[in-house]
Formats: structure tokens, C-alpha cells, sequence
DNA sequence: TTGAAAGCGATACCAA
DNA sequence: TTGGTATCGCTTTCAA
């Protein structure tokens, strides 16, 4: 007698249930080969007969059939997925670098996991989750690393690029875009169009990004013999940049060129800027950076520094095929931005 | 003499590799108990003493374990992840309502995968890849389904929610603003402001949004006694409504109200009417539909119909809920967006 | 309340 | 080139 079997047995003395989709062994029995040929023949890269690969090729597009991804990541240890980390943020440069992502992505046959840090909560909080599936690779984006989450992350086998976060003391990899030299181009950009009175918006205080595009402007300034000329404090969002353009012109005396940390508040600086009467570029330049889609609406026509996103994108994949390949990671990558000139800076 | 093992068993023959990560195996050897009565401990509805339980939860969360979600979903045949499929689109609309959906899954310890239908493709292109993962729902958002793809979908065990489409042929639900009301009480506000010349810019062709909003308007029109002044087609893009709006301008006589069937397109049409040396909403009166963040930047201060979101994605999450729990699905829902008066209707 | 054992669906080793 | 079998890590009967 055969063994007894708890679940959907083929024995008939067991209740058949019908299988909620074709499996590799349903293929195998109705061509009367081994479920093993069966596996092989759908990668074509084994050793097999081209007929019964053909055979077994043909039976499996027939009935649709597509091979288990979770049983398959079990043995393997390999998801095909790529976890993304992302925090919140309105800001329309994540959007539109994730939909970039994905194109990059689905060229290597990759898939993607979202995950949200809850608001008010740090990556620590969504780890534990991240850490359930098995993804191939974990991507951080837009989110601070403190360095709690950062040693639960060296802890896992969890291969980690950082997005345009520097990195900190984990053994990950990190891409980024060269802010400080975009900081420079802005910088000297505005200095050539004249300017000698600038001021900067700052993103949230404890931004790498927003303290690099800043360092990079005071050094341009510098190197010119100059100093920033004001200061205000923003929170990259469209709101916190208008705010912090009503603080510059709070001052006395005005500035006569503006670089906001990002496209987003140097936008809503440029709203303000006009409820005050104010026009863009002949009373003041301003300049942006990341190069969001709205950057280039003619209502605001914005100069700006474009970031490689798709050469960042491309770098974080290559990092990640090589995690897969098992060499060690952690390097940091630094590639260079575009100035973008447009009309909010051409008088 | 033991079985023989390929890979790493725990017979001392055979060569030891250490897990990846922590195992329920590990936790039952540790605590000399077996690992069912680990995995009945995590999940605290099952009969085990308090003692046990708690034995087993301590070591689980010291040595950070987590029941690995693939082993796990080949069993329940439930991998708590939801499928989004989009399609290409830069309208902030989507990831303004990504984020919303983000946070309605994690309320429900759901994660989410994110498909996107290559250019120029169509939703049947990454069906097969889908259906690879094991979801437990799938949602299609900003993407027109093709019959053949209504066909597959169907014919799989893989619960479908249409978001702001029309539902096809197909078995699966949708949850849809009421894009007809919607254009209604744009049209009935536009005649409360005085507009006898309404214009409408379109979106695609086949975009069922545009064409219901586009039917609301114009019935409110034919209860007051008038008809569209003059329609536009668009694409849903800025550009598209900025070239959409000259055209309109081309004509010998101007409208004296534009509702265009999304606010990325109503903001396009408005940068076009101040490039072309005219006022909103002195000129012409403009209005929208979702209501994106960009709606209420000052610069434009849009009037829109306000999509309930939030509403929307709970009404989807309760369908994938009630389809979990083998309920059946086929239900069409819709729900009335609220009308957001702003400036560019003002007069 | 607990443990042993049978799978979930696939891959990969080994021997034939 | 093929089939048999052991596993991946977990849940779930069934028996104790």
C-alpha cells in the first residue's frame, strides 16, 4: 500500500484536489519524463535532448505554465527581487527616479519589492520585514540610515546599496551623485551671471545632500572671493521653500541670486518670490538641483543640475549583479551632475 | 548509518555550511524542543503552554529570526505580498497615490510588488512574469487592459482590482472615482462662475476617464441648456495640455472656461494661456481633475475635482480581503470626488 | 500540549 | 542525456 498522504495525493484512495496552477510535475506526467528533465529543459543551458526540450517547451507554453518562484528561491537562495527602501517624501524626483528603476530593473530580469518607512519611524522599523523575503539585493533610498539600522543591515547577508545617502559604517555600497561639485556648478554658474549676492536654501539639517550642494557653493564662492551672502533653513518641499524664500526677503538687504538645495523648493521660492512682486530672473536668479520634470514647465523654466539618475541606476545594478556573483561590496561611487541652464538664470 | 545528505545536513560525515540566516530548525535545537512547536509559538493562536511560547519568542527575537515568507507561502499558498501593475506615466497623480497605497497595505501587514508594463507593451507582457509570485492579489493602475490580457487574468486564481478602469469582461472587481459626477460638478460650477463657452481638453482616445468626465461635463451643459463650446485632445501629459490650449487659442473665438480632463494637463494649458499674454482666471477660467499636489501651488491655485484616494484604496483592500477569504469578486464601485474651489475659477 | 513525518514545488546532486 | 532522491524552511496533519 502507498504511503498515506495528507494533501492533494495522486493515490485514489485519497480526495484529489485539482493543483490552483501547473506545476513542473503535472508536465512531467502527462509527457512521461521526470520532473528533473523538466526543470533542465526549461533552462536551456543544461544538457538535453533538443526533442525533448521542444517537447516540453511546447506542453509548458500550452498550459501557461510558469515555475513556482517561491519554491524555486528556496532552493536557489535566489528571489529575483530587488528590495527598495524608500521613506516619505513628496518630492517628485523619488517618482520619477523609480520609474527609471524599474526600466533598469526589468532589463535584467529583476523584480521589486516596495517598502515605506512608516512616518515618524526609521528604517530600523521596516528591516525585520525587508528581511522575511529573500530578496537578491536591498536599494535605500530617500530614507536616513541611523546606525542602528545600519548594523542590523551588516548583520544580514543582505547585500545594500545606498542611493544618495553616504554611506556610514557598514560594509555597503553607496552611489551617489557628486553634490558638492553640483553645489560648484551652481555656484559658479551664478557668478558668472553676475551675481554677487547669494543665498542659499538649505534642505532638512541633517541632509548629507543638502550640506554637500552647499559646501560645493561656498567653495565656488571662495575660490571667487566671496562668502554666502544669506542663509535660510528649508525642508525640501515645495511649502519649506517658499517659507524659506519669505525669510531671505524678510532681510534688509536682498539677495540676488538663490540656489535651493532641490528643484522642489527652488520652485516654491519662485512662487514666493512672485506673490512678493518679485520677478524671476531680473530681480533675482535662482537655480535648483536634480532636474525634476516640473524644472522644465516654462512657467518656471529652471536652472538646475541634472543628476545621472540613469547612470547611478545603472552602477547600483552593477553593484548588485556582483553581490550576486559573490564579491565583496562597498565601495562608494561618486558620478558627476549636468548644469541644466535655463531661463531662471538668463538675463 | 544515516541517510545521506547533498548539502548542508547534520550528520558529522558531511560537510558543514552554516545557515544564512537563522532557521526555525535552529531555534527548536537550541531550545531542545521540535520545530513544529516553534513555528505553532510564533503565531499565538495555537494550543502551546505559556511557558513554551514565551521560551520560544525570546530566543526568536534575540537572535532576530524570521520565518523565511518563501518556505512559508509554499504551504499557506499565501505570500502576504499585492501586486501593482502601472504603466508609463508621469502623472504625480500615481505616485501621490502609491504612497497612499503603501500605507493602507502596511496597515494590513501586506507588502507590495511593483510590475511595470514596458512601452509601447501591454499588460499581457507582464502577466507571465507575475504570475511567477505567488500573490495574493494584483491591482492594475494607470494601464488600459487589452481583452487578451482580461482573458488571462481571468482564467487564473489571482484576485484582480481594476483601479479608475473600466472593468472588461472579466470576473475581476474595480473600484473607479465617479469620473461622470465628477465632470458634472465641474461643468455646474464653470455655469455658477459664468462661463457660457466651455472648452474641454481631452485625454487619450481610449481613456474611459477622459471620456466619462468629458460625458459629466456634458450633461450639466444640456441641463442648462448649452453645449460644449470646443474641444481639444490631449494626452494627459503637460506638454500635451499646453499644445492641446493652443489650439484652442488658434480658433477665431476664444472659450471663456477650459476644463481639461487631468490637473497635469489643466497646468500645461495654463502656463500656455500666460505664454500667450492671457490671464487666469480674468481671461478664461481653468479646472481640473485629481487634485495633485501641484493643483494648490500658488502659482496656479487650481480648481479640481479631488479623487477620495483613500476611500478608493480601502474599498480595494477590503475586495482583497474578502477574495483571501474565498468570497467571490465581480463587484464595480464608485465613489463621488469632492470638488476643490481654488483661483483659477475665481473672479 | 507536543513530536514525527509528510509535503508545498522546484533545483541539483548522483548514478545509471 | 535521463531519472531518482534529497533537500530548501516552513506548516500541518496524525498520533502519542
Amino acid at each position: 500500500m502507498p504511503k498515506r498522504r495528507a494533501r492533494g495525493g495522486k493515490t485514489a484512495d485519497a480526495p484529489q484536489r485539482p493543483a490552483r496552477y501547473p506545476t513542473a510535475m503535472i508536465i512531467a506526467e502527462k509527457l512521461g519524463v521526470s520532473k528533473s528533465t523538466v526543470s533542465r529543459a526549461l533552462k536551456n543551458d543544461t544538457s538535453i535532448s533538443e526533442t525533448v526540450r521542444r517537447k516540453v517547451q511546447r506542453l509548458a507554453d500550452e498550459i501557461g505554465y510558469r515555475p513556482n518562484a517561491a519554491a524555486r528561491g528556496l532552493i536557489t537562495r535566489k528571489s529575483g527581487i530587488v528590495g527598495l527602501i524608500v521613506g516619505e517624501s513628496q518630492n517628485p524626483f523619488y517618482s520619477e527616479q523609480l520609474d527609471r528603476l524599474l526600466i533598469h530593473l526589468a532589463e535584467r530580469n529583476l523584480q521589486l519589492m516596495l517598502f515605506r518607512v512608516p512616518d515618524g519611524g526609521s528604517v530600523g522599523d521596516v528591516i525585520p520585514v525587508v528581511l522575511q523575503y529573500q530578496l537578491d539585493a536591498c536599494i535605500l533610498a530617500s530614507v536616513s540610515v541611523t546606525t542602528q539600522a545600519d548594523r542590523m543591515l551588516a548583520a544580514q547577508e543582505l547585500p545594500t546599496v545606498l542611493l544618495n545617502r553616504v554611506p556610514g559604517r557598514s560594509h555597503g555600497s553607496a552611489v551617489l551623485c557628486n553634490n558638492m561639485d553640483g553645489g560648484r556648478l551652481i555656484g559658479e554658474h551664478l557668478l558668472d551671471c553676475g551675481a554677487s549676492r547669494i543665498a542659499f536654501i538649505a534642505g532638512p539639517e541633517n541632509a548629507s545632500t543638502s550640506i554637500e550642494r552647499e559646501e560645493g557653493l561656498r567653495l565656488s564662492l571662495e575660490a571667487a572671493g566671496k562668502t554666502l551672502f544669506d542663509k535660510a533653513p528649508g525642508d525640501y518641499s515645495f511649502d519649506g521653500g517658499a517659507a524659506a524664500m519669505r525669510a531671505l526677503l524678510a532681510n534688509p538687504q536682498l539677495p540676488d541670486a538663490v540656489f535651493a538645495a532641490n528643484d522642489i523648493m527652488a520652485l516654491g521660492a519662485i512662487d514666493a518670490m512672485r506673490s512678493a512682486g518679485l520677478h524671476v530672473p531680473h530681480d533675482v536668479l535662482v537655480a535648483g538641483f536634480d532636474d525634476i520634470t516640473a524644472a522644465r514647465w516654462p512657467g518656471y523654466d529652471l536652472t538646475t543640475v541634472a543628476q545621472p539618475v540613469d547612470a547611478m541606476l545603472s552602477r547600483v545594478l552593477d553593484i548588485i549583479k556582483n553581490a550576486d556573483a559573490g564579491f565583496a561590496n562597498g565601495e562608494t561611487i561618486y558620478l558627476n551632475g549636468k548644469l541644466q541652464i535655463r531661463g531662471s538664470t538668463r538675463v
